[in-house]
RNA sequence: CGGGGCGUAGCGCAGCCCGGUAGCGCGCCUGCUUUGGGAGCAGGAUGUCGGAGGUUCAAAUCCUCUCGCCCCGACCA
């Protein structure tokens, strides 16, 4: 394509709207714009490295044997009540009345679409495995839109669901779909980790999400410096320590902490550490409260508690609740004495002695309270957020921490939906079995804002060659007729040896050129102008390097061809 | 939802405190010169100052309401 034929509208300063990155270099690179908080119009240039990726994307789907369909944007409600959905995703979910007042929604994912379309229409396990795919354009009214197209309402997802007679085959659908990801990710080129993941509002019992990792993610993973042990934060498990304080009980002391309520205050008032103090958090679950004992260094894991108390979501408790529970206000919460709720603790709780803690009474904390002695404890389980330095809890090595990208997600999500819509095939024996089935997303447009992240440079983005939205960016630096002809006929060439060109073919100054192709990102420019052409070579500069070379114009097909190959040997 | 910030030309911004002809840089258009790392000169176009209401002789500027956008947070006692 030639610059004069496509709207590439670079922009020479930042957008006063981006800080990340990547949306930064969206916008600047011409590959985006915005249209409200959260919602995009992709640009030619945006769109030629969506596709790629999608393209990438249906490839490896295909090769992994899911088939691709595209299920409708809207959907009643009626199939989003049958799963209870329709009330549970609450405002994330997009809805609207159609013309004669019936319910809609737009799909923020199509668990319930897709297994409608399977019981109707599969009846057999001769037909099974089977696995569907689709690309399509999601909404999800987002909380907090933001970073461009990393967290959009509206977004293109991949998304897949399979369907077994039992666990077993839907394992190998399972592991299918986490090597087709392993693929696709790689030949994106990305730097990723797949790691454990909870199942939130999807469901479903094992998770892997696939993160990129960048200092700009949202989620935080933590891995074994030694081991193969991967997880997100809200899943990595976290063993009770080893070791009991062996220290003798000292008498239960009462100590006055006026206005002393965080961690942090009681702990420099009375000059000790947050090791040596006990958080009482008060949660709400459902129609229950509940106390929760953890350690003054330590995070309460809400994920692992609301599964601990199987509900969806806990929230610690407004502090009418807490005066009303632990007759104190904010701040002096303890388990001495508490009565009438349940009182769960973290492993870590277990072996401490002689510890600070609430009193339940205004300004006032209890030095020196042991367990079983002063208080009890229902439970002793892991509800804490794992820190670097935790033991590994498989296999060798201590937790790392990081941010990443979730760019993809894979779910093993059993029955849930098909018992909810009651999605039965008749099995060998003719007997009527509920399937079994996985989810499995991809993010493309985060897939794309991911590797700007992990790809650029001060000048702008440096394209992973697979899917760069051309592979080479050729500049003319002269306007001569010379030059110009030169240059179409290295077109012509290269558009037929299937090397993708992008021809700056615009009146203006070099300089304008040169900072444009570092900005958009090609992985090769090619500058050609009277001053080689006069030698008889043009140059070729490798984006990523920087490093720029000679070459008769006669040899460039030869040497790109081999280059590309080079940069993109999954693609052979 | 809470907190903070911002809406002035296509983009980046100044002007607002202290009311009095709406500005700067880049970009855009025309012409000439230039042309290998964001050209020079000359000329030119472009604004419901986010919107509504109010105060005032007079509002981008002051007041009230409202819409949009960005960032942080969303309860860790």
């Amino acid at each position: 394509m030639k610059s004069s034929q496509l709207l590439i509208p670079t922009l020479r300063d930042d957008p006063g709207e981006a800080e990340t990155v990547s949306h930064r270099l969206m916008l600047r690179a011409g590959l985006i714009r915005k249209v409200a908080a959260g919602i995009y119009t992709y640009l030619p240039l945006g769109l030629r490295v969506i596709r790629k990726i999608e393209q990438i994307i249906r490839e490896e789907m295909n090769r992994a044997g899911a088939q691709e369909l595209l299920m409708p944007i809207a959907s009643p409600a009626e199939l989003w009540k049958e799963t209870a959905r329709w009330d549970f995703y609450g405002k994330e979910l997009l809805r609207f009345k159609d013309r004669h007042e019936r319910d809609f929604c737009l799909g923020p994912t199509h668990e319930e679409v897709i297994t409608d379309l399977f019981r109707r229409e599969v009846r057999s396990y001769r037909q099974l495995p089977l696995n569907f795919y689709q690309i399509q354009t999601k909404f999800r009214d987002e909380i907090r839109p933001r970073f461009g197209l990393m967290r959009g309402r509206e977004f293109i997802m991949k998304d897949a669901y399979s369907f077994d007679v039992d666990e077993t085959g839907a394992k190998v659908s399972y592991q299918k779909m986490y090597d087709a990801y392993t693929r696709i990710f790689t030949r994106c080129g990305l730097t990723f980790r797949a790691v454990e993941a909870d199942t939130g509002l999807i469901g479903g019992d094992v998770s892997h999400e696939f993160m990129v990792l960048a200092d700009r993610g949202e989620a935080t993973v933590a891995y074994s410096d030694q081991g193969s042990y991967a997880a997100n934060l809200e899943r990595a498990e976290v063993l009770p320590p080893p070791a009991v304080d062996a220290a003798s009980l000292l008498p239960l002391t009462p100590i006055s902490t006026p206005q002393r309520r965080t961690v942090d205050e009681v702990t420099a008032f009375l000059q000790i550490t947050p090791r040596q103090l006990v958080k009482t958090l008060l949660y709400r679950a459902g129609e229950e409260t509940v106390a929760v004992l953890i350690r003054g260094d330590h995070e309460v894991n809400e994920v692992k508690l609301a599964r601990l108390l199987k509900v969806t979501d806990v929230v610690l408790a407004d502090p009418e609740t807490v005066q009303h529970v632990t007759g104190a206000p904010l701040g002096f919460a303890g388990p001495v004495g508490l009565r009438h709720i349940r009182i769960l603790a973290d492993h870590a709780i277990k072996g401490m002695r002689n510890v600070v803690i609430g009193a339940n009474k205004s300004d006032t904390h209890y030095q020196n309270a042991n367990l079983d002695r002063d208080f009890v404890v229902e439970l002793f389980t892991d509800l804490r957020n794992a820190q670097a330095g935790d033991p590994s809890p498989r296999g060798p090595g201590v937790l790392t921490l990081a941010k990443g990208i979730e760019v993809g997600q894979v779910f093993l999500l059993g029955t849930k939906y098909s018992h909810k819509m009651n999605a039965t095939i008749l099995d060998d024996q003719g007997k009527e079995r509920l399937a079994i089935m996985g989810c499995y997303g991809i993010g493309v447009g985060r897939t794309a804002a991911a590797a700007i992240e992990q790809n650029h440079d001060e000048k702008g983005i440096i394209w992973p060659f697979p899917i760069a939205p051309f592979h080479v960016h050729l500049l003319t630096v002269s306007q001569s007729d010379k030059t110009t002809e030169a240059a179409a006929r290295l077109y012509t060439d290269l558009a037929a040896a299937g090397i993708e060109v992008l021809w700056d073919d615009r009146a203006d100054r070099a300089g304008v050129k040169f900072n444009d192709a570092d900005l958009i990102g090609a992985p090769f420019q090619i500058v050609i102008g009277d001053k080689g052409l006069a030698d008889g070579v043009v140059e070729i500069k490798i984006r990523r390097s920087g490093i720029k070379s000679r070459i008769a114009p006669g040899d460039l097909v030869t040497h790109l061809s081999k280059l590309s190959t080079e940069a993109d040997p999954s693609a052979a």
